[in-house]
DNA sequence: GAAAATAATGCAATCGATTGCATGTAGTTT
DNA sequence: AAACTACATGCAATCGATTGCATTATTTTC
């Protein structure tokens, strides 16, 4: 079967007898061509169908309008959030979204990143995997001047620009919240220690233990990959400690989650027997009984902000001095599972 | 500043006295090159740096190997799902994906096809707008022979490639279980019926209820946006029905769980005085308590049925007989919100 | 009415990879 | 040694829009 064949300015050209610069001005509204061809002009590429071709476009312009993104998975509700958000500010724009995740391993990150500089997007946004130490396979990228920018899970060096939530603070203020509440033994359920996120969330733990004068106990700090399951599974493992935990906090909702269920079914109350707290404020957080008490990390504004600050860089509005790193104040969120009513 | 140029397969060719073509055949492995030509080119080329300019590339080639994505919202677990097994299908598969939110608007949906359309994506995958009913923005796709499959929120018409669940049978096999579990006045909570999936759903709710020499009160079946909030508040409409309702089947699992939630806190036992059920299998539908009966929506699976046949499709291995219509079966899932332990 | 200024349009190169066809070279056959 | 085959490489056009510079048409100015 036939398929009609795309028309292009050289078509409308001929049949105007107008040479192919005249029409792809026209098209784009140069001042330079008059009001009266230019209409002719539009008005004969609409009746004919004519659609502008943006990969020759973008071969002769050295620019694609294109954005990619590089996320660890995509079937998370935060990072679900943030694209969103990211989308809802780049699309106004001009920009178009190219979409890849990791599944955390660093293999598939280069490839990504391979991939997409191939395509020759005009900048990146990234979420790096969760073994991601080192970051040459983003060099190319910054070697051409194409803008990498990271978010949540960032880069650790100097250079990059970097949006993330002061998971210090976030961690220290659910801590310390616990404390007052009165718990004296808070485990915390952390995952991958050598990414930001949570690294910054442990020592926030800590401060908050220290600054009153509790000793930092090691067999309190639990790593798993903060699932929902591995919640649960840990349940046990918090029950089997000595002496009893009487607080929890966990560096995800979905794993406080887990294991707050996992425990009402052994039978512990919550948050009277043990107080627990997760980070994020997953939709999740809002449903479970009794509701979690949480650090809200608001993925669509971080999208937003990422977005907007990329985009006004490559539009050249950038004001310039714009910190290499963004931190979005954390917000404790108190709820009943960390508080009696 | 100035950044590195890239250097393209013509710097190559004149390093090595060869020409363009025999680098570009190098390149991609064509067997007509010598295996000494071949590896010296291939060589040179990582020790320089190259990078295949697949823009150049797309142009020549008249194919972008990218796949554009319209779908209503991101941020929704169902979507994100998809989106996961989608992308975890194509990318090996050598495809890039597009991703644009049409936000429930048509204009929204027309443009982004319209630019989907200029940026010469191979193939579209779609779920509709709320408001769409005129599907004619993806006939230049179609006069073009770039395919374009929906799911979810497909196209009625008869030629369009679809992929959805059973929701006819979803809506039917939940009802039939309420009113085998003792219900006799069920409420059903639907969006925009002019959309199969909750169109579907409420027929089979029809279907249930007449099966059963039930009445269908139309009275009884309530629309709204099936967002959380929603949910909340139509469990006040709910309680003012008379006569009270013993069950409720909202259309899908987050404004169920929102309705429940509030009639819980009005002193509503579910399932004694109301049973509830959903649709979905959304997380949060094993997180509310009691967990929430609903129809398990995989989209996961539904994301790789849809990306695999494209790929298939676009690689010319389709079998040429693929149905028109690919149907999910749907599976419920019956838990503690529509029957006593 | 001629010169100068301005407006409108065209020419042709460019972006970088791809590919049908032509050419060239080495090796084999008779 | 001529003729032929098979393999390896090059030539040059192509994909379609963009844009600096040149050229032609139209106004303005004196």
């Amino acid at each position: 079967m036939s398929h009609k064949k795309d028309i292009t300015i050289y078509d409308i050209a001929r049949e105007l007898n107008l040479s192919a610069a005249t029409v792809s001005r026209s098209l784009k509204n140069s001042p330079s061509i008059s009001q009266k061809t230019r209409q002719l002009v539009k008005e004969y590429a609409v009746k004919k169908g004519y659609r502008h071709n943006t990969v020759a476009s973008n071969l002769r312009r050295q620019k694609t309008n294109t954005i990619g993104l590089i996320v660890p998975r995509l079937d998370s509700y935060f990072i679900a959030t943030v694209l969103a958000g990211i989308e809802t500010i780049i699309s106004p724009a001009g920009f178009h979204l190219i979409i890849t995740q990791s599944f955390e391993s660093v293999q598939k990150e280069i490839d990504n990143a391979l991939t997409l500089f191939n395509s020759r997007v005009d900048a990146l946004i990234v979420s790096l995997a969760a073994d991601t130490v080192d970051t040459a396979h983003f060099e190319p990228f910054i070697a051409k001047g194409v803008p990498v920018f990271f978010f949540d899970r960032v880069c650790e060096k100097e250079s990059c620009q970097k949006f993330i939530l002061d998971n210090f603070d976030g961690g220290f203020s659910i801590t310390n919240h616990m404390i007052e509440q009165g718990c004296k033994k808070i485990v915390h359920i952390t995952g991958n220690t050598t990414k930001n996120v949570y690294k910054d969330r442990l020592n926030g733990y800590k401060k908050a233990l220290t600054d009153h004068s509790y000793a930092v106990n090691p067999d309190f700090i639990l790593t798993n990959n903060l699932s929902f399951q591995a919640g649960i599974e840990t349940a046990d493992k918090i029950l089997a400690l000595r002496p009893l935990p009487d607080g929890i906090f966990a560096a995800n909702d979905l794993c406080a989650v887990g294991c707050l269920m996992a425990l009402k079914e052994k039978g512990i109350l919550i948050p009277e027997d043990i107080a627990i707290a997760g980070f994020n404020n997953d939709p999740v957080s809002q449903i479970v009984d009794p509701k979690l008490t949480t650090v809200n990390y608001p993925g669509d504004k971080m999208g937003k902000l990422v977005a907007t600050s990329l985009v006004d860089k490559l539009n050249g509005k950038s004001n310039g001095n714009l910190s290499k790193t963004q931190i979005i104040r954390s917000e404790l969120l108190i709820r009943g599972s960390t508080c009696h009513a």
